[in-house]
DNA sequence: ATGGTGGAAGGTCCA
């Protein structure tokens, strides 16, 4: 089972470029993030005929948005209105052979890292702490999170650990709360176990650099883990199975995160 | 200390 996650920022805008994706990549299930339409106007057709036709979408107007698509049927369609705002950020669908996966849009978080004067950031932290409480019930359950987390938690999960660490998406109040999260819900970061703890490991890189790729200040932000009932599948497929397409970033009209792949020997 | 780029919407917000 070939499950991928990405970012898309717009899925109107590329859907051309998904598709190429879809074919070059052959995923089972394809996990989007900031798709940033309406359900109704999401490109069911396009993905149909592509071969993926059991579609999950939790979509609104502009911002934010998730689906997910798969050529394997999905089941128990949830979407969960974390933190009570209205917005589109969580999509949960079984799998066939029973495991629930969950497809996330974590909120950036704004500028400035301080919940007294950033709601932006405060809210960041709420739907960290309510996705904390969510996961720690059921942790023996085979489970799979993805999704654009907005939070890169490991030293070697930035260019610049120092540099960073006053930057939203890498403060210690941030990724405290991932760790917790991830121990809490009994979760297996599976970029870690298969990857050196010194390694450098990104899946995305501002449009404010033009010359991204060779000044490489990236930041893995987009994740896949899996539940300990997991760990074989998601282990056993070697080491290739977690992969980050970075080449897709450099792909004409990019978006800014690059597809983030893990196979399970299910 | 600042600005750099991109998407959607619509004359600005968000990333």
């Amino acid at each position: 089972m070939r499950i991928i996650t990405w970012n898309i920022n717009s899925v109107r805008l590329r859907i051309d470029s998904v598709v190429r994706f879809l074919e070059q990549a052959q995923p089972d299930v394809l996990c989007l993030q900031e798709i940033k339409c309406h359900d109704d106007q999401f490109p069911a057709k396009a993905f149909a005929k592509a071969g993926y036709e059991h579609i999950a979408v939790n979509g609104q107007k502009a911002y934010h948005g998730v689906a997910t698509v798969a050529r394997v049927p999905l089941e128990d369609i949830e979407r969960r209105d974390y933190c009570s705002m209205g917005d589109a950020r969580h999509v949960a669908v079984t799998l066939p052979g029973g495991a629930r996966l969950h497809n996330f849009y974590v909120p950036a978080g704004g500028d400035v890292p301080d919940p007294e004067t950033n709601d932006k950031f405060a809210h960041k932290l709420s739907f960290m702490d309510e996705m904390t409480k969510v996961f720690a019930k059921g942790k023996t359950t085979p489970r799979i999170i993805v999704g654009d987390l907005n939070i890169a938690p490991e030293e070697h999960d930035v260019w610049s650990h120092k540099q960073l660490l006053k930057v939203v998406s890498h403060t210690p109040v941030e990724t405290d709360a991932m760790r917790q999260l991830i121990k809490g819900g009994g979760f297996i970061d599976v970029a870690r176990e298969l990857h050196a703890p010194e390694e450098k490991l990104f899946s995305w890189w501002s449009y404010r650099s033009p010359k991204w790729a060779e000044s490489n200040k990236g930041r893995r932000l987009d994740h896949i883990w899996v539940t300990e009932p997991l760990r074989e599948a998601a282990l056993a497929a070697g080491p290739d199975a977690f992969h980050i397409h970075r080449d897709v970033r450099g792909w004409e009209k990019p978006s800014d995160h690059a597809p983030v792949r893990l196979d399970l020997a299910v």
